[in-house]
Parts: structure tokens; sequence; C-alpha cells
RNA sequence: CGGGGCGUGGCGCAGUCCGGCUAGCGCGCUUCGUUCGGGUCGAAGAGGUCGUGGGUUCAAAUCCCGCCGCCCCGACCA
């Protein structure tokens, strides 16, 4: 059995389409640069999507839905977004056996349809603002794909809102993207730097656009969330006006904000191992698989009998599980659950029967030092607190992966250093767009973002020379 | 779009250069027995239009021509 998974540090890449597949979180699909996202990896998409879902409605959010085709005379209407996006297109022009009129296009995003819509339902400042968000899949018609980070069609959420003011829309557009960072820390513990992005980076159409960036363990940077101020460009573009409190028309303001199943491939990459992966009890399918060991047929009812017992209880107190009752050996299924991030293991023999213990494995510290005994009738407790163990310490691992793979650069020479090391790069930045395109050219690393927390002093822009105005930017190669 | 690779049972591959007889191997699958606290072992089975169309030949997975598809690496992107 060739069971062993590449190693990451052998081929990163390799290591990640294994997992893919091996975890059974995808499979291949028929059509090029499209996957099939199997239960187990469509789970872990659910688990985020019930997360911000939550978060959505908290912050005075509702869903909606829009149609998945566009008429293309709409992408065409703000001129940086047809730009952006025309290159990615899948347009439908034959449809019902005819030639169409107009051809449609199937969304690359909405703000478009949504606009459109937002200048019918919007008239008087009363309507403001309309906090808006659906749940869609999206097509872009990528040159290279990749599972789950870069997929041709992939499901996404979009949030669109018109404001009355722009500091109400930069208000909503900061507060959504703490949302995806809350997201992302809390519940898939993966540290994020929230920052703003650079022009050469902004959306098509945007005024300003805000990210989260997460290390992934090849140091490689992913943008896992943004969110976009759009200013009055599309308001314009799609008449979205209304009357204010002195009978005067005015354009709105409007947000967009997404966060897509990359975030599934930011889980595998940012917690994986050599053993495979490692997912967040928060978001984990099972947060505890039960595994029955025995000899005998006698044995074997004795120990389903207390394991379906403790599944209940488990159950009871809202613990997602799986009893494994394969008749495969303990030893396959500790392998087999520890390559597919199962965060707990319980295992239960008969020397447990005899003590009415059970064993409880965690899947962030393998071999013995994670393995205890604990008395059956503490099992509920015991794996409540292991599970938020575990989800402290897989956060605390990634933050510290990161935050020693951050290096602060003073010079063009260290950013080249800090990037060929497979590190982020920090320094002040007061560089102009074709600076930055010349970085990404020369060391292939990209102005991440500009991030928002601890704003510094003044300092020496480390590419330029010049004083930068207290600007610090993050350099990373990303996906 | 440029570079590389691949298409043979469910998966991973060998066989292709140098045509030849019932197309092999590992894993998985089915059944029986055995084992079971870190990837048990054994036996018996099931399963293949060799991507596709054409050509050469007594004979094609293998040679020739065309087509299709997928994967990987780079430039665009959440």
């Amino acid at each position: 059995m060739s069971q062993k998974l590449t190693s990451p540090n052998e081929d990163y890449a390799k290591w990640y389409n294994e997992i893919v597949y091996r975890a059974d979180l995808a499979a291949q699909s028929p059509v090029r640069g499209c996957i099939i996202i199997k239960p187990y990896g469509y789970e872990i998409w659910e688990g985020i999507k019930a997360s911000l879902d939550r978060r959505f409605k908290e912050t005075g959010h509702q869903n909606a839905y829009f149609p998945l085709f566009i008429p293309q005379s709409y992408l065409k209407r703000e001129a940086e977004h047809v730009e952006g996006f025309s290159p990615e297109l899948a347009v439908v022009t034959v449809a019902g056996g005819k030639e169409l009129e107009e051809p449609l296009v199937v969304r690359p995003t909405s703000e478009t349809v949504i606009g459109e819509a937002f200048s019918q339902w919007i008239q008087s400042w009363r309507d403001l603002p309309l906090l808006l968000n659906q749940w869609a899949n999206v097509v872009r018609w990528e040159l290279r794909t990749r599972p789950f980070l870069r997929t041709t069609e992939f499901l996404w959420q979009e949030g669109h809102t018109a404001h009355a003011t722009h500091d109400e829309a930069e208000e909503e557009t900061l507060r959504m993207l703490d949302v995806y960072a809350a997201m992302a820390i809390e519940d898939a513990a993966i540290p994020v730097i929230r920052g703003l992005k650079s022009n050469v980076e902004r959306f098509a159409g945007a005024l300003r656009t805000y990210s989260i960036e997460a290390m992934m363990g090849d140091g490689k940077a992913l943008q896992s969330g943004t969110s976009h101020n759009l200013g009055q460009n599309f308001a314009k573009a799609f008449d979205i006006k209304y009357l204010n409190k002195a009978n005067e028309l005015e354009y709105c303001w409007t947000t967009s904000w997404g966060l897509s199943t990359r975030m599934v491939g930011a889980v595998i990459m940012a917690h994986g191992d050599e053993v495979g992966l490692r997912l967040p009890p928060k978001l984990a399918p099972y947060q505890v698989v039960l595994v029955p060991v025995y000899k005998t047929e006698e044995e074997r009812s004795r120990v389903l009998e207390v394991l379906h017992r403790l599944a209940a209880q488990l159950k009871a107190a809202g613990v997602r599980l799986h009893l494994d009752d394969r008749e495969e050996t303990p030893g396959f299924k500790f392998n087999d659950w520890e390559m597919r991030g199962v965060p707990v293991r319980l295992e239960l023999g008969p020397k447990d029967l005899e003590k009415n213990s059970v064993v409880l494995a965690r899947r962030d510290i393998l071999g013995k030092e994670g393995k205890r005994f604990v008395p059956q009738d503490g099992v509920v407790q015991a794996i409540h607190d292991l599970l938020a163990e575990v989800q402290a310490n897989l956060l605390a691992q990634a933050t510290q992966f990161r935050d020693s793979r951050i290096h602060d650069v003073n010079s063009y020479d260290q950013l080249k250093q800090a990037i060929e090391a497979s590190g982020w790069a920090r320094g002040y930045w007061a560089g102009s767009d074709d600076d930055e395109r010349r970085i990404k050219e020369e060391t292939g690393a990209t102005l991440r973002n500009f991030p928002l927390e601890g704003q510094p002093e003044d300092g020496v822009c480390f590419y330029t020379g010049k004083r930068g105005g207290g600007r610090v930017a993050l350099f990373a190669k990303a996906y």
C-alpha cells in the first residue's frame, strides 16, 4: 500500500494535492479547472459558511440571491471593472438552440446586477444603509487552477451594501474585514493580517480594497478574504441615488466583500503536516472519531455498546463525531483519521472496559505525548476541554510560525533575503506602482497589503530611501 | 499562451524504444478464515472497447497521421 504522504518539505505542491484527494476533500471533475467538492471537504466549507453567516446576521445583513447570468452590457458600465474581468469571463451566446440577442455573462462577481437592483430599490436616505449578502457560485476562466485555491468555478459569499456617506461605507468595509479576520482567527485558527491593498492590487472598480493575508506552511501568503470600498464608482455607473434629508439627490457609497472556498485551502495549508490534514475543531466535520478495539466478537459488542453510549452523550453535548466501526484494524484507522485531520480520537478497548476509562489522543500532538486516559464518566468534559486546547494550540502554532517568518527590512537586499528564505518582508514603503511591479518581477514577491495594526512612526522607505509617511508594507510571494 | 509530462480494471503504475499468442503488477474491492491498544496475514474470486478516429501489417497497447482530454511548472487572478 502506497500510503505515505509526500512530505511538505519535499514538495509542497504535491503534498497539497495529495491531501486534497486522499483526505477525500475533493475529486477531479470532468471539466478543466473545476473540482467536485466531496462531502468531507464541503462540510469544512459549511463550517466556514455557518460562522460567517451568523456574523453577517449579527451585523445586520440579510441574505438574497441574484441571477447567475448577467447581461453582457452590464459589465461594461463600469470601465475599470470590465477591463479587470473581461479576460476571464465565460459568456453564453447560444441558448434554447438560438443565438441570443445579447450574450449573457456567467457572473464573475455580482456588483453590476446588484448595482442595477440597488438603483431601483434605493430612493430615500431612509432606505440606507442597505445591507445584503448572497451565497453563490461564480465563474472566472483562470489560466492556472489549483483545487480550492483557484478553481474556474468557486463558491463564495459576496456582500453588497449601500450607504449615505463615504465614511459609513468605509466603516462597513472595515467592519466586514474584521468579521473575516475574526472567523479566520477564532474558527479556522489562522492568524491573519488585515491591511489595505496597494493600487496595483486593488479590485477593478474599487476606491480601496482591504484584505486579510494568511501565511501558508511554505511561507507563501494567501489572500483569504477581501473587502472593498467601492466609493461612488458603481453608484455612478448604475445610477444608485438617494434623496438626502435636505431633499437633494446624491449618489450612494457602496461596498462589496467576499470570501470563498479558497479558505478551505487556507485551512489545509496553514495547519497540515507530514501526516496529513489538521483541522481546527471549530471547523472539523468530525471533532472526535471513536475507534473500537477488540479481539473477540464478545469484546466487540461490549466495546461498541459503551461507545454508542458515549457517542450519544457527546452528541447531546453538541460534539460532532464519527464512530468508526469498519472492520479494519485500529492501527489502520488511527492513521486514516490522522490523515483526515480529525482533532481528537477516542479509543476504547478491553482494558478500558475493565477500568471504565477511554484513551483520548490529540491530532496536534502525535504519539504517546498526545494520549491520555480519562474515566468514562468524565469524557464529555474532557473532550470539551481538549477540543478547546487543540483549537488554541493550532492558532498558537500557526501564529508562532508566521511571526518567525516575518522579517523587518531596511533595504532591498534584506527584502530579497527574506523572500529567498520563504518568508515575508515588512518595511517602510514610499515606492511607486512601478517600483512595486519591479520588485514583483525581480523577486516574485508582491505587496500583500499595508497592515492596519500597529501603525508605527514615520520611517525611511527600504526601497527608495524616501521618507514614507509612516506607511509599512508587507511583501511576500503569494498564491 | 509558453515549457514539461501523461492517457492501459476504482486508484497508482509496468509493458510501447525493438509489433506476436490467454495484457501484467501493487493497492483497493468481494467471500472465507486469521489478526485486532499504531497502516495484520493467508486463500479463493470479481473487474480492462489499452483516451479517440483513421492508416500500415498475417498480426497493433506497441509503428505512422489526426483529434480529444487531463496534470504539473511559469505570466493574470479570490
